[in-house]
DNA sequence: ATTTTTAGTTAACGGCGTTAATATGCCTGA
DNA sequence: TCAGGCATATTAACGCCGTTAACTAAAAAT
């Protein structure tokens, strides 16, 4: 039956509508005006048919945080196969994690909770954000071949340093401009890479 | 007129109560769930005399936000008559911060918008936290004299890296304990000060 | 042709921030 | 002393919110 492929196919675009919308609505107006009615109206249907594609608004929030973090991954195996110095690869995919907080401010925001964005299910759990802690820390690895501990620390220590310059640089915007944030955070990142050797 | 004054002490009491109030249901709930209803209700009145002593929600947040960075301000300054060495001075300050953060985990959040907590109120126009700027540039400035853009700079990286840290250390908090995570703050923030002479 | 399933709606519940209208008691001036 | 005004607090209401139940109309299956 091929009308049932047709149905399959226009039921996959209004689910990726809904998580369009919702992504729209939260770069014009913040997550805190972000709401269930309001998507329903832009996509032209009423609000309960929101709840066919997605449990909750919650679950709405997850999907959209998960989809950050598929492609964040995707981005770092792309890098992986682009370089083969470990020096090289690492500071590449920090650069990679500065243009995603840019250019997709509101799904950087509801990966950390920030600014408006709540989304209650818990981040530690969330299988993609640990297929993209396995890259990084492997990358890692192939660096300085250490202890997992030592791996998984140095790890931590990479991630705070990105997402401290990130949210700060974001916090500060009307103070400092986003350019000079930016050659702070490419300085820094590229210190601490030359600093794992 | 004594009576006066007396009504005055008690608007003063009514007031901070509001405040830790929110602060309370904050820290058992979430700020997601801070309602004026929810706060009205445990300061047995309702909602609408809320009204008298803060304009908006907003407001309130912002008063909440700006409390936070007093308490950091005057116990910043109680650093600098403590220590004469600069360095130390600076280390010292680094762990008020982490205490503060782990102490006040609700405050911390309101300051910086995170984990439901969204202060509209902007930051960067608050007076307490350009106190704060100034008080800690000051240290780092008689700790090495450059001009003051270097100074920002230096203090933009100092606060990312606490910042990172903390903000890191909360998120992760179910899958590294948080000793862990301030052991690697406390050499991580020693190290930074180190660097700078 | 009749029944069943699908796709979508409207209506409703309880809760939210906020404001207007209303009640209650206290102080003051005639 | 008591009428009137002010301070204090309440209830009621508005338009939102997330979410669910009840309902309708069209399509599909029998």
């Amino acid at each position: 039956m091929e009308v049932v492929e047709r149905k399959q196919r226009t039921r996959e675009q209004t689910r990726a509508g809904i998580l369009q919308t919702a992504k729209d609505i939260a770069r014009r107006e913040g997550w805190q005006s972000v709401s269930i009615r309001k998507i329903a109206d832009a996509i032209e249907y009423s609000a309960p048919v929101v709840y066919d594609y997605f449990d909750s608004k919650d679950i709405l929030l997850d999907e959209i945080r998960n989809d950050g973090f598929r492609y964040l991954r995707d981005e770092y195996e792309r890098l992986v196969r682009l370089y083969r110095d470990p020096e090289k690869l690492l500071y590449e995919i920090s650069l990679i994690q500065w243009q995603f907080a840019m250019q997709q401010p509101e799904m950087y925001q509801v990966m950390y909770n920030q600014n408006g964005a709540n989304c209650l299910a818990p981040i530690e759990e969330s299988a993609e954000i640990k297929s993209v802690n396995e890259i990084v820390c492997r990358i890692i690895f192939t660096f300085i071949p250490k202890s997992a501990e030592s791996i998984r620390r140095l790890y931590f220590e990479w991630w705070a340093t990105s997402h401290g310059l990130i949210s700060l640089s974001a916090l500060l915007r009307h103070q400092q401009p986003l350019e000079a944030s930016e050659q702070i955070y490419r300085e820094t990142m590229r210190r601490f890479v030359r600093g794992l050797k």
